[in-house]
Order: C-alpha cells, then structure tokens, then sequence
RNA sequence: GGGAGCAUAGCUCAGCUGGUUCAGAGCACCUGCCUUACAAGCAGGGGGUCACAGGUUCGAAUCCUGUUGCUCCCA
C-alpha cells in the first residue's frame, strides 16, 4: 500500500469531521457514566472567528476529547449569545444602507430583520469551529435570545425583583450616545486620550472680576450650576457665596466651597455640572443643585446651549471655546492627559448621563450568596492560575449595583409595566401585571410595558443552567446529570462580565456552582505584545491559517506556547513547527506501513537477531508510554496543557522517532519480522490515543489506516488504555545508560572524524557497581556500530573514554588521536574536578552543615565526593599510561 | 490615586513547601550530514553572576526588605 507523502490536512480534515458527524460521536446523553461537561462560552453571533477563539476553543477540545477518551460521558455544548448592542447596530447600519430608519418601522418589524439576519449570519461563527475540529454536540445548539432562554431571563427578573434585589432608579450611568443605551461599568473601556484643559473666565458680581476655571468639557457649560472651591483654598475665600456668571450665557451660579475640590488641581475652581459627571452629581446633591441637562441621547448640545443647540458633543466644545475666545473669556488652553471610557462595542466616548434604568442591588445581593466570594476563595471552584482569585475577590468586595436595562429592542424585553400614572408592576405576562397593577392602582385605565431589553450578560449569566432547561424543567434529569458542569475556559478580560455573574446565577438558581474549574487563557497578542485586533489588522485569519497548516498544526501552534494566564505572542512560526510536528508523525506511519507491506510479501530475509532487541525495545517503549501517561494525568490535573503537550511532543519526537523506531528498525538487506510490526503498529496506536485530543485530525487517518477498522468505529470514541502508571524502572535505567554511551560515541566519532561506519570495540570498566547488561549489546551495534564489547579486559594505551555513571567507557583511538590535545583536555578536567571535590569536602567539613541538614543531603554529597574522586583516579590513571610512552 | 502580578539562555516560558530532578525545555543559533520514514529531516554542539542592592541561613533563582523597569485590573 502506497501512503500519501504528506498528510492532505484540508481534505482529510474535511472528511474526518463529517465522519465523526455522521456518526454521532460527539453526541451525549446521560447514561451511567461519570459526566464530564463544558459549555463553551458563547461566541457573539455578530463575530467571526478571532486568534482568541482558536486558543480558547482548542483548549475546550483537548479537554472534552481527553475527557471522552477516558470512559467518561462529555458533552460540549455550543451556541452564541445575541450581543444586543452589536447585533443592533448591526442591523440598523444595514437597514441604513436599504434606506430605513428603525424608528420608523417599529418595533416588531425592526426585529423580525434582526431574526433574519441573525438566521443569516449568527452560524458563521459555529460553523468556523468545525474547521478546527471542536467536538461540540451541535445538536444541543443554543442561543441565548431563543423563547426558552428568554422565558428564563424574564422569569429570573421576576423572581428577583420580587425578593427586592432589582430596583428601578435614576442613577448616573454610562451612556453610549452612538449605541443610544445605557451600558454596564464593565461594558466601559477607560483609555488614555489626549484632550485640553480650558481656562475659562466666569465673569463676577463686581464689574472687572472673574474667576478662572479648568475644564475638559467646555461644551457643558450651559449645564453649569454652580462654581466650586476648596473651602481652605485662601484664594477664593472672598467669592464663596457671590454668583458669577457662565461664560457666553446670562445664567448666574454661586460659588460653593465643598473639600472635594482639590486646589492644585487646575485653576483650583471646579464648574459644577451635575448631570454630565458622576463626581458633580454628588456634588450637587450634597448642595442641594438641580441637575439640568444640556445633552440630547446622542450627544447633541440641547436647547440650553442656545445658539449652540443641535450641535454635536465635539463640535460644540470647538464651536464654545472659538466663541469663548472671541469674547475674550478664553484665557489659556493647555494639553491634559484623560483618561475617557468608550464603549466596548460602538467605541463612542462615554457619557455619564443621569436617567432612569433598572439595577441589580448586588450588595444586598452577595449578603445573601456570599458563597459566591468564599466557594472562589475556599477553592471549591478552582480559578487556575490561581493568582486570578485576588483579582475576583477585590472586584466582589468593591462591587457597584449592575445596570441591566438597555434602551434596545434587541433583547429580552423588560417585563415592568406601567400604567398611565407611571405606576410599575413587575410580572411576567400582561394579564399578570393587570392584576398586580389592580392591587396597587385600582383605577388604572391600561398598562404598556417597558420599552427597553435586558443586558445581554443577564441572559449569559444563567447559560449552563439554562442550556440543560434548568429553568423551564428544574430539576430534569439532564441538569441533574450536566450540571455543575466541569470546567469553563474563558478570558480573563470577562471574568467580571461572566465568570462572576454565573457563579452568582448558579448560587442564586442552582444553590451550586456552576463549573469546578475555571481555565483563564491568555490574550493573542502579536510579537509586538499588540493585542490582536481587527482594527490594527495585525491579526491572521484563523481559516487561511488552518488552510496552510492544517487544523493539527494550527491547534499545536496556539498551545505550545500558552500556559495558562498568560498572553500567548503569537508568531506564525509556532504553527509550522505544530505543522512540523504532525509531519513527523505522519512519517512514523509511513514507515511503519512500509515495514508491515515488506513484512506480509515475506520476499526477502528474516533477521532472526532481532528477537532479543525488539523485545528489549519494545518493554522499554511501553515503560516509556506508562511514564508519560502518568505524567500527563499529573499535568491535566493542574491544567497545565501546554506542558502536557510537550510531554507528548517530546515522548513522539525524541522517543519514538528517534530511539524506538531506530533501534526497531531490521539491519540493512534484511526485512522486518511479524513480531516486530506488531509491536510497532500496537506502540503508534497508543500514542495517536494520546495525541488525538490535541491533534485530531491525523491523528484519526493514522489509527485508521494502522489495522483494519469496522465501519462505524473511530479513534473519537477509542479509550485510551488504562495504564497503571507503573513504569518498569529496570529498563528505563538501563536504556537510559545505553542512550548515554551511544551519544557520547556518536560525539566523539564526530569530534576525531572517525566515520560512522567503522565498527568499534568499546571497553568499560566499572561494572561491578552496575552490572553491564549484555542484551544490550545488539542495539549499540545497531545504532553505534559497536561491534564488540569487553568488560573483563583492559583497554589498549591510546583510547577516547568517558564516563557513564559509574562506568568508565573506553574506544581505541589508535590512528585518530592527537595525543597533545586529549592530555590538555584530561587536564582540565582534572582541575574542574578537583576544584569540585574541594567544594563538596569544604561543604562536608562544616560542622553546622552536617548537623543542621537533612541526612539524605549530607549521604547525596558524600556520594558526589565518592565519584568526583573516582573519576579523579581514571583520568589520573590515563594520563599516566600515556606519559610512559 | 488604589490593588495585583512579573523580571531566569537571542525569543517564549518551566523551576511546588530553600540542599543533583538546580541552573532546565521548546524555538532560534553554530558544525557535520541528501544515512531509501522524514532536509518540514538526521547527528553533534555552544549559550544564563537567575533585574539591582542589602538581609535571613551552614546553604538562596527559591524566603524577607528596598531600588529600578515592565504588565494588568480598578477608580
């Protein structure tokens, strides 16, 4: 059978994936098994696959495969959230573009194109994570503005409303003019901008007076309702009390004196504008001020500003400072560093604007779940790295009300009604609030219900409990059996938007946590330490990339260099080498394919020398695999994938390339024996079942092509044997020695130019502390082309030699040596050595040392001594015979 | 301004409760090889005062203090 030179990654991608597909095999419903469940953290249905969901949705894999390989039931559950705000702005720019305005076709008809093009759209993203293999049961595709998940979100509301842990007030809020609704504090993102401090002149009561204030936001004036001062600022004691008037305006404010106000601040005078700066709006209540407004929902200067009116935020702040000038009230403008919130999602400039939304109360809230706090602390939910438990805990200690309503139509709508008066009611259904309404206001004439919808983060915050009907069906027999999930694999960027409100959420609606673990992944950043961003355009299309490398190289590339928590600098190279690295493995199979076809044709001769080295080899190659599986267990546990795939790595590279197979290999002329395919095919299968969670893919072609399959049958659903985990230390110590001599004669023939071919006799003295394993002797012929060994006898006068452990290994070196230059390195070593010794005798001689440490310390520095010396002796012993010549 | 973290080879990182599993890995680099699985490769090799300064200790990359530089989060 002819094999492929290379793995054809993008068509057997392609036909693995609908193989498994077609097959089911990453379908899961309960059983009796042991569960083992993610829920992936819902991409946005406006996205396209980004470097961050590669990483995170490889890791995903790697667990839910490892996971079902190891006789557990995982499922995987995918699906996408309805990211209100993008998904709005979305549409409405499309609408735009056909010409419609969303307000003028209404609500209902404005969503039924948001379900269109979510119907369109929203997939793409999901099916992107197909060609990275993610074994998601797709059959369990959710999405969080479904009715069953909506139902939810609104039912939640209620409920908490009810138990008085969602209140309706005017609050301060971030207001995202663009996106024309009120965000969340972790939907704001503060940047650094370059901006001007404005030195205004506001004119006093006495003609040729004024005051001089700084200000950002010249724009706000018209808002202004007052000056203020530090009451211990001698400067301006005089003025506290008097009025004076805002530039460009007739409006006359007092002069305050209020401590917050710093005096080395600017002019040392604070414009006092309540309603455009949440530090002025307490400010203005502790004074008793009105917070009039002079901004419009999306920015604009509103009639206040007079002359001003309708001019946007930015233009209006040129336009008052231009007019400021003119009339001689600018004194000065000077370059200021600020640090301004954008939108997450729009990236407008934030607003702080004052108005009525809904919020969680979440002080009360965490009183009544501080589980939520103590479960992270306590570890029962492990955050790994674990350092990420401080960032949570400071947040949760310091954590403001949430603002849940967002003036939006897409989302869940807000089921609070009012009734002409303004009265509100809270419930699920209209006929429900009619007869609440009733209780309290007898005689309202008709309810309307709230216009705004919910944050989208207050429907992803009951995700895996909602995605198992949690709150249509509780207690149904797959949220007893899913739920609480595994482990979460997310960014460390959500672990406020997400992680903590889901915690909360399972306390709240669960009474348990939600997921064991939680794997924060590092930010994709680019070698520049850039994070990766479609508007810098630094970022790679995760699809060309697979298109390159293939789905394996790609996903070995993200994890090789990715430990947990940290920023992961991607570098296309990474990918080659993960391309690199399923090459090599491919090769493996084409070899051992080879040797199977030479074996069944049966033409040539049988080596019948190879019994004892395959047997050795083999034993050793399992004892091998039973260390690394071990290992593996051990790294898993501590979510250290990056490491567990080196492990792997080197185990394929280093141990079966380069050592099994080599040493497995017939001798020239000869063919391989049925014995020897065996053992071979058998070692391939075991490590593609260790391999596959990280390298699907070939990983499967490999298994499949290894032995004759049954339709149906797939490394997917294969276990990975049970390894007991007990390595057989006999043998790897002594392949360990054999590997040892075998690369420093392969060094030293190297070093004297004494060719790979010729055969060698090697001398080795020292085998009465480690016996010399003659059933080694087959494998150094074999891969050092030592043709003779002698243990009893004395090596000639001229030989290199070195040292194994307690061995002293000798080859002729008759004919190759230049003896000058062998001495003067024996000379050294000498020095090195006794300059060792003299270190280790000193330790040893200090009374405090060898009283103080552990005995097996003091016993392992006596050993060093004890060797150093020996060795001492041998190259003394050398230099000897060669200096009577 | 408040909090957290980091600094180890050219790069990315491991080094758990101080002592041969203590100076390591992968990549990169250098030398020699097209040895019929693999040049996407094989064999061999060089490279670090563990940021700096003190301290604790018989012993410090590891613990403590300070300094410098960087990153992140929150306000």
């Amino acid at each position: 059978m002819d094999i492929a030179k290379q793995f054809e990654s993008n068509q057997r991608e392609d036909y693995w994936y609908s193989y498994w597909l077609k097959n089911g095999f990453f379908k899961s419903t309960p059983d009796d098994r042991e569960s083992y469940t993610i829920v992936i953290p819902p991409p946005n249905v406006t996205g396209v696959l980004h470097m961050g969901h590669m990483l995170n949705n490889t890791i995903q894999d790697v667990l839910i495969r490892r996971a079902r390989m190891q006789s557990k039931n995982a499922c995987w559950v995918p699906g996408t959230d309805h990211a209100s705000i993008a998904t709005e702005a979305k549409v409405v720019a499309l609408l735009k573009e056909q010409g419609i305005k969303k307000n003028e076709i209404g609500r209902d008809e404005f969503l039924k194109h948001a379900w269109d093009w979510k119907e369109k759209y929203g997939g793409i993203i999901l099916e992107q994570l197909k060609k990275l293999g993610a074994s998601c049961d797709w059959d369990r595709t959710r999405f969080t503005m479904e009715p069953d998940l909506s139902q939810a979100v609104q039912e939640v509301f209620v409920q908490l409303h009810d138990q008085g842990l969602i209140y309706r007030g005017v609050r301060m809020v971030n207001w995202d003019p663009v996106g024309r609704t009120a965000l969340s504090d972790e939907e704001v993102i503060h940047k650094e901008v370059a901006g001007a401090l404005f030195h205004l002149k506001y004119e006093g009561e006495d003609p040729g007076t004024f005051l001089v204030v700084a200000t950002s936001r010249p724009e706000t004036i018209f808002a202004d309702v007052a000056v203020c001062v530090n009451p211990s600022d001698e400067r301006y004691t005089n003025w506290v009390g008097k009025k004076v008037r805002v530039p460009l305006t007739d409006l006359w404010v007092p002069v305050i004196a209020d401590d917050y106000v710093s005096a080395d601040f600017g002019t040392g005078c604070l414009k006092v504008t309540p309603a455009h700066d949440p530090n002025d709006y307490a400010l203005g209540q502790r004074h008793q001020l009105p917070a009039p407004d002079s901004l419009t929902e999306t920015g604009h200067l509103t009639d206040l500003a007079g002359q001003f009116a309708g001019l946007d935020r930015f233009e209006g702040r040129k336009a008052v400072v231009k007019a400021a000038d003119e009339s001689g009230l600018l004194v000065k403008t000077e370059e200021y560093l600020q640090q301004l919130g954008h939108s997450e999602r729009t990236q407008a400039v934030i607003e702080p604007r004052l108005s009525m939304q809904w919020f969680v109360d979440m002080k009360a809230f965490m009183q009544k779940y501080p589980q939520v706090l103590d479960a992270v602390m306590q570890d029962e939910i492990q955050f790994h790295p674990a350092k990420f438990k401080n960032t949570y805990r400071h947040w949760i200690e310091n954590i403001k009300d949430w603002c849940i309503s967002r003036q939006l139509w897409w989302g869940q709508r807000i089921p609070a009604w009012y009734d002409e008066q303004g009265n509100v009611v809270v419930a699920l259904t209209e006929s429900e609030a009619k007869i609440k309404m009733a209780s309290i206001h007898p005689g309202f004439k008709q309810i309307s219900q709230d216009e705004d919808v919910l944050d989208t983060w207050f429907s992803s915050w009951l995700w895996p409990i909602s995605v198992f009907d949690g709150f249509k069906t509780p207690g149904n027999p797959e949220i007893q059996y899913y739920y609480p999930t595994n482990d979460l694999v997310t960014a460390p960027e959500i672990m406020f938007f997400w992680v903590a409100r889901m915690i909360m959420a399972g306390y709240a609606f669960q009474g348990k946590a939600p997921f064991k673990n939680v794997y924060f992944t590092g930010i994709v950043r680019d070698e520049q330490r850039r994070k990766m961003s479609k508007s810098l355009g630094n970022s790679p299309d995760p699809l060309d990339l697979i298109r390159i490398h293939g789905a394996d190289g790609v996903r070995v590339g993200m994890l090789l260099s990715a430990p947990a928590g940290n920023d992961l600098l991607f570098n296309e190279n990474l990918c080659q080498q993960g391309k690199n690295f399923t090459h090599k493995l491919w090769n493996a199979y084409r070899l051992v394919m080879h040797w199977k076809a030479q074996a069944e044709e049966q033409t040539g001769t049988i080596d019948e020398s190879e019994q004892v080295r395959i047997r050795l080899t083999d034993r050793w190659m399992d004892a091998r695999i039973q260390d690394v599986a071990s290992k593996l267990n051990h790294q898993f546990e501590q979510f250290r994938i990056n490491e567990a795939l080196m492990t792997l790595y080197k185990l394929t590279w280093d141990d079966f390339c380069s050592w099994y197979l080599e040493m497995l290999k017939p001798q020239t002329g000869f063919n391989p024996s049925a014995a020897l395919v065996e053992a071979a095919t058998t070692r391939l299968e075991q490590l593609c079942t260790l391999l596959h969670p990280f390298i699907p893919f070939i990983t499967e072609e490999i298994w499949q092509g290894l032995r004759l399959r049954q339709s149906g049958q797939s490394l997917v659903t294969e276990q990975q044997p049970r390894f007991n985990g007990s390595a057989d230390p006999d043998v790897l110590l002594n392949m360990e020695l054999l590997f040892e001599v075998i690369t420093q004669v392969r060094a030293i023939r190297q070093q004297h130019g004494i060719g790979s071919k010729l055969p060698l006799t090697l001398y080795v003295s020292g085998t009465e502390q480690i016996q010399w394993n003659s059933e080694l002797e087959p494998l150094l012929f074999h891969l050092a082309f030592i043709e003779r060994v002698e243990t009893g006898q004395a090596p000639p006068r001229e030989v290199f030699s070195f040292q194994v452990k307690q061995w002293t290994c000798s080859i002729p070196a008759e004919g190759f040596i230049d003896t000058k230059a062998e001495m003067e390195r024996i000379e050294k070593e000498q020095e090195y050595l006794m300059g060792f010794i003299e270190s280790v005798r000193k330790k040893l001689s200090n009374e405090r040392f060898v009283a103080n440490a552990k005995p097996e310390v003091v016993a392992i520095e006596r050993q060093k001594e004890a060797d150093a010396q020996a060795k001492l002796e041998a190259l003394e012993k050398q230099l000897k015979d060669w200096r009577k010549e």
